[in-house]
DNA sequence: GTCTATATTCTGATAGAC
DNA sequence: GTCTATCAGAATATAGAC
């Protein structure tokens, strides 16, 4: 009789350091983190650490890749009722978005920096499990257009407009907190006023009846 | 007769190592850079970069200063008139930030990347130019907001939404020439056009009367 | 697979000749 | 002021015993 393998719960070694590097990276960046860390983190020995995955730049690639496809995969069920209102599903986007980023701060700014690498690759999952969600959404914003329910306007501007107002107030909160006064705690009360607060933003600029 | 110094074009070694250092930092952050990486690019020896700046640390503080200065400098003068109304000060500050971030499109992703480096100590000035508006700025929205102009509104909503829809397409610029398929022409030209919408826009959010 | 010990590389900084 | 050579320390990566 084979061995048992568990896949279900894996508390390999390698999911061990895969779950500390993720903590770690997610939080503080790339740079800012040690295989020391990792290893210590993950309770393991750090010569595992390369046995596993070669080097540090392959552990944060996959794991930040994980970290992203993680994302979309919960995003793309946020967004999966096709006959929800785009109001709704700007809103839900919005909920989903900033309760990833209350949890994982970091990933803002990592995908900036990979956008500005030129690595965007990591974008271009051959299985991008939001691709069907993106596209249902543009043909509903396009759909609304015609109906005259929203006043037409490039593409490139409602785009930079509910990701700004989603994603700035993280890669700026650093700053903010010093310079508005507040607390953590209060950053994070403003985060959950605009999970409501941006839909309604977004349906005053798209001037809807 | 004393040998001329030239001050205005400014070909020194010292002047070398800063364009080349602010350069790098501007588009890869302070840990990405390595010393020795600015001494090629300015075509210096990595000796003479400790010789006029002491250390790493001096030289990224020296040239974001210079960096910010300049644009707060510049932006100081943009809303130097009392008289404008709120809302054309936000134009005014949209059209000088778009028009700083054409010319120099990685300067968001350095400040976003200073900020998380916990190099913001960066922003603190003892002569910041822009404190004088910023100050009359925030005035003036707390009495429009007292007049009834403007519904009541946390600050950092406010702050988040201006930063928000002018810097972000700046950071995600790669990402959305890419995914919405067009040219960098296009892009400059979507944003000119931001430089009036973004007004309307947080116009629209306000709920003006 | 896991560990200890160590090799190797990277990086900021400096000494000292010119 | 500028250069060559090099140090000291940190951090990544690996060899080899178990």
């Amino acid at each position: 009789m084979a061995k048992p393998t568990n896949k279900i719960i894996d508390s390999s070694t390698e999911e061990k350091i895969k779950e500390a590097a993720k903590k770690l990276f997610t939080q503080k960046g790339f740079n800012a983190v040690k295989t020391r860390e990792i290893a210590a983190a993950s309770g393991i020995n750090l010569a595992l650490l390369n046995y596993y995955f070669r080097s540090k730049q392959k552990l944060f690639e996959i794991v930040m890749a994980e970290n992203l496809f993680a994302f979309k995969n919960g995003m793309s069920n946020v967004l999966n009722d096709d006959h929800d209102d785009i109001f709704v599903k700007i809103e839900k986007m919005a909920s989903y978005y900033i309760d990833t980023l209350k949890v994982n701060p970091n990933l803002a700014l990592f995908v900036v920096n990979a956008i500005h690498d030129n690595q965007h690759d990591i974008f271009d999952d051959k299985l991008d499990p939001l691709q069907k969600s993106r596209n249902n959404f543009a043909k509903q914003f396009m759909k609304s257009i015609e109906e005259g329910k929203i006043t037409p306007i490039n593409p490139i501007h409602i785009l930079s407009n509910i990701i700004g107002l989603i994603v700035m107030p993280f890669l700026a909160k650093p700053m903010m907190l010093k310079r508005l006064k507040i607390s953590d705690k209060e950053f994070t009360s403003a985060m959950e006023e605009r999970k409501k607060l941006i839909p309604i933003w977004i349906k005053a600029m798209l001037k809807i009846n």
